[in-house]
DNA sequence: AGCACGCCGACT
DNA sequence: GTCGGCGTGCTC
């Protein structure tokens, strides 16, 4: 091979490839993955990889020689390389982005993993007072980074390097691993539970089925002990000497994963990976992942890209999360496509675990005969039923129009009880909407196509969307009239109107408004947890993960909300929220009581989350996922272009769409293709940018997305307009 | 990002 | 003439 391809990281320019010659002494050591240096423009010498080699240049241009290679042993391997190239055919992007997702930029740009220490060796009478005092404090040390010392002894490098020169303290270069679990230092060990009832069958039934090529779907109800189950299956793989891959939705629970996981396998064996540890960090665990010193890697979406030799198993809970999916910027994967993959590349299984499993993976898994269920409690503790308010009944009767007469007697019963309740209102704000009274006009985003929203905490109107603010207008910007007014119901109403009715209570909202102070809505959670909250009002976030056996009752203000949003897989999410903070309820020993207030008693998903029946709506949601050739039964890829001008945004869409169409037929692909749109989008303006878009639904022919994926690689756009390729996109609005 | 190249107006 | 403004394009 004459040229190899080399991956440059440079500040604006960002990661490209680049050909360079390798020189004849280099030919036969010359590997993918190994860092090198290479002349680069202006800039000297810069670091870079080798990511392939070609006997060709792709073009015509001077080509220079590798200067030399750091390190003889790769930093990544071919099969590494192999996955991130199908990821970008998959997401229709260029691999350079795919790589800039994967690799941590420490190990594109710097090299240098050495840092320098100090240790003590002697110290005699020729020393000066000064001299010696640093040499006291050095003593208390073993050794220590240079760097720190200095700080610490409040001295300097040239001060040390006499000290070194007269051999009382010794300076060099040593490798030190950041770990990232040091928080977890003075963690005690805990044994692996016996599994019991339901958790056996499950744990036996996928035994059996390790070596499926498909996905494993671990079907439990909230609290049926998943993670238990996980667990037996870890210990089994380690203990064959195989890795295992875990992901979590959010950084949140990847923490307390890994603390989980530290305290049953031990911390030495467990990292952590996810996009807020550390660059130094991640560039460490890197290291001792490609060494195989890692056994089992905990973290959210991005953990798929991180170099686990030798994988055994990949487990991903809480399936359904749409946190799996990366939605900007691209590439915009999902790390249960990667983990599939990845899995294969392996020869290993994948599970996969949710209470409300997303449709398609159901689907598939039933199909494959992959599904394992477990649908009672760990502690045999009942689910409840959820009892309906329909409010077009209840709702004059009700507080305000919003908190009915039955869900208030609950409350105020739970509380004489001294039990804890979760109020869910799946908005943010004070309301929904601000609009004219006089003429209908309601207030929109300068910028989005979106209501501006009233938030009472801060006095402002605030867009949901690129949180703008404004004042409270006195007049309507269209009529002029002074009567604007605000309507709907988000959870800072639900607050205000919660502790008007139970003014004794200790009532708190959480919702992403709060998280102004890092780690706020932890420390609300953890109060909860304490007892020290009686009502936590809130948006999805308090659906998910809140374990507290003293939760007896949970509200749903607003049942239908999620419903009604013009999405094809409204239906389905609003399922799996309704579900999952029913979940919440009587966990512990006493019985939970669930309320839901609607305006649409009737809907098909309402009932089905009513009776707690996932079976009977995926029934119904497949049948029209089937009729409408939504996914499972096809495959979406979304254009979104976008402009500051409205009209050229149109045009370009129209353009593109055209040539698709064309293309389409004159490759034959018109069996598998549909085009749909451009169409504006339902937020049509964003950002202050207009959008469009257009829809390609494919048959699930690989033909027709290796098309796709090739016609949107040749697309160059004019300067003035965007486009965003989403493959599988998680809404269409 | 930087830096060169290059095409126009202002000025000793 | 030529100094310098920054818009454009390139880095194997």
């Amino acid at each position: 091979m004459k040229y190899a391809m080399v991956l440059v990281n440079i500040k604006g320019l960002g990661v490209k490839t680049f050909s360079y010659l390798i020189p004849d002494e280099m030919k036969d050591i010359i590997k993918i993955g190994q860092a090198v240096l290479v002349p680069f423009g202006r800039q000297g010498l810069i670091n870079a990889f080798i990511v392939g080699f070609s006997e060709y240049i792709p073009g015509d241009f001077k080509v220079k020689k590798i200067n030399k290679i750091l390190d003889e042993t790769p930093l990544f391997s071919i099969k590494y390389l192999k996955l991130l190239e199908w990821v970008a055919n998959y997401y229709c992007t260029d691999f350079v982005t795919v790589l800039n997702a994967a690799l941590p930029m420490k190990l594109i740009e710097k090299n240098a993993k050495y840092e320098l220490v100090v240790s003590y060796i002697k110290e005699d009478n020729k020393l000066t007072k000064r001299q010696k005092e640093i040499l006291e404090c050095l003593k208390k040390y073993k050794k220590c980074s240079l760097i720190e010392f200095e700080n610490i002894a409040k001295t300097t490098r040239a001060t040390m390097k006499k000290l070194e020169e007269s051999g009382y303290v010794e300076i060099r270069e040593e490798y030190i691993y950041r770990n990232p679990l040091s928080i977890f230092k003075d963690i005690e060990t805990e044994p692996l539970y016996e599994l019991k009832g339901e958790q056996i069958e499950a744990y036996e039934g996928i035994k059996a089925k390790l070596k499926s090529q498909n996905p494993i779907l671990l079907h439990g109800v909230t609290a049926s002990g998943k993670t238990e189950v996980y667990f037996k299956l870890i210990k089994d793989v380690i203990d064959t000497g195989k890795n295992v891959l875990f992901l979590a939705p959010e950084i949140a629970l990847a923490s307390q994963l890994t603390k989980r996981l530290a305290r049953k396998f031990g911390i030495k064996d467990v990292a952590i990976w996810h996009s807020s540890i550390s660059e130094g960090e991640k560039y460490d665990v890197w290291q001792r992942l490609y060494k195989n010193e890692i056994k089992i890697l905990a973290g959210a979406r991005s953990a798929v890209f991180a170099p686990l030799q030798n994988i055994g198993l990949i487990i991903i809970d809480e399936e359904h999360e749409g946190a799996y999916k990366q939605t900007t910027p691209a590439p915009r994967y999902d790390a249960r496509v990667v983990a599939k993959r990845l899995a294969q590349f392996h020869q290993a299984p994948l599970i996969l675990g949710s209470a409300t499993p997303d449709v398609s993976t159901y689907y598939y898994a039933t199909n494959n005969n992959n599904l394992f269920e477990m649908k009672k409690r760990y502690n045999d503790s009942p689910l409840a039923k959820p009892q309906v308010i329909n409010m077009q009944e209840y709702g004059k009767a009700s507080y305000k129009g919003i908190i009915s007469k039955p869900l208030q007697t609950e409350i105020t019963e739970t509380l004489e009880r001294g039990q804890q309740v979760i109020l869910l209102m799946n908005r943010r704000g004070y309301s929904t909407y601000t609009q004219c009274k006089a003429c209908g006009t309601v207030i929109e985003c300068p910028d989005c196509s979106i209501p501006m929203i009233w938030h009472s905490s801060i006095k402002q109107l605030k867009c949901h969307y690129c949180n703008k603010e404004m004042s409270f207008p006195d007049y309507c910007p269209s009529c002029g009239n002074a009567s604007l007014a605000t309507s709907g119901v988000g959870t800072q109403k639900i607050e205000v109107l919660i502790k008007e009715l139970y003014p004794e209570a200790k009532v708190e909202r959480i919702d992403s408004d709060i998280l102004t102070r890092k780690n706020a809505h932890i420390e609300l959670l953890n109060r909860f947890q304490k007892g020290e909250i009686d009502i936590l009002v809130g948006t999805q976030m308090i659906a998910k993960g809140l374990d507290n056996p003293n939760v007896t009752l949970v509200g749903v203000l607003s049942a239908d909300s999620g419903f009604s949003v013009p999405d094809y897989r409204a239906s389905e999410r609003g399922f799996q929220l309704l579900t999952q903070v029913a979940g919440r309820a009587g966990r512990g020993e006493y019985k939970g009581k669930v309320l839901f207030q609607t305006y649409n008693p009737d809907y098909y998903a309402f009932q089905t989350a009513k009776s707690q029946n996932y079976e009977k709506f995926f029934e119904t949601e497949i049948k029209s996922r089937q009729e409408f050739d939504y996914p499972p039964f096809s495959q979406i890829v979304r254009l979104i272009i976008s402009s500051e001008n409205n009209f050229r945004a149109e045009k370009s869409a129209m353009e593109i769409a055209m040539r698709l169409t064309t293309m389409t037929e004159k490759f034959g692909f018109s069996e598998y293709l549909e085009t749909l749109g451009p169409t504006p989008c339902i937020i049509e303006k964003l950002n202050g940018y207009y959008r469009f878009q257009i829809l390609i639904k494919n048959k699930l022919s690989q033909k027709g997305h290796d098309f796709i994926s090739k016609f949107l690689g040749k697309i160059i756009m004019p300067k003035d307009i965007r486009l965003a390729v989403d493959v599988d996109p998680l809404d269409i609005l």
